[in-house]
DNA sequence: TCTTGACCTGGAGTCCACTCCAGGTGCCAC
DNA sequence: GTGGCACCTGGAGTGGACTCCAGGTCAAGA
């Protein structure tokens, strides 16, 4: 199987070595090998599990939350359906999210308008 | 003139009293009025401004970069140019942050349908 | 063989944006 | 005039998520 050096899977998946070691240490990130001289090789696993990471982090999911959905998917398949129930739930507030960077971009395009209209200096 | 005192604003505009005071105390909040005894009385501009500065930090704008954007509006007419810049840059900003979001959001449901059509537990 | 750069560990340090605290004062209703 | 709540100040503390460090090891090329 195709494994990968620390320098590959930062370069992948965006995220630091550090951060990598760090994701590791408190669980989030599981089963990674080791070479004989203690060095570690990320396979396909890894990298996908790091891939579904980097969305919960970039769509503002806490560790801790992205913590509790890794334990529901070691636990297998008996818990299917809470990481299902985790995953549609964080899709909503994605969603939330999105509607109100949607809003508050008006405002600033509103400010925009005005700024472009040359006016007073009032915060109007 | 109309005046609030800092818990109507901190209802009106969801910064918290102490928020409130660390921006006025950093420079982010500026005029704010005060009775005899010393108490804040802001005002409608006050709340505009708060009102602005809620969009800037919800749609990830860092304290430092909106306080370069209050000192040119403390500049005045002549630095006009350089906020509607300051705000051009960040509505793009903003745009490519919906459109990150909705790619994660791609991946999270992509998960969603996996896991609803029930299959193992390695992470595909 | 030697060098060099990537990697290892545990633990300390950093950054950001607040948030809390102690000790004191203003103001309004009763 | 007094009780009690909202508010004041400077400064210390917090939480989250890394990031850096010292001191050491591994491994591939010259």
């Amino acid at each position: 199987m195709i494994s990968y050096s620390p320098a590959e899977v930062s370069q992948k998946t965006g995220f630091s070595i550090d951060t990598l070691r760090y994701y590791e240490k408190i669980g989030l990130l599981y089963d990674v090998g080791r070479t004989a001289g203690g060095r570690r090789r990320f396979d396909e696993n890894n990298l996908n599990l790091l891939r579904l990471l980097r969305c919960l982090r970039d769509t503002e999911m806490p560790i801790a939350d992205m913590l509790r959905f890794v334990q529901l998917l070691r636990a297998g398949d008996e818990r299917r359906r809470e990481r299902l129930a985790v995953l549609r739930e964080h899709d909503s507030r994605v969603e939330e999210q999105i509607a109100r960077l949607r809003e508050h971009q008006r405002l600033i395009r509103h400010k925009i308008e005005v700024y472009t209209a040359a006016e007073s200096t009032t915060c109007s």
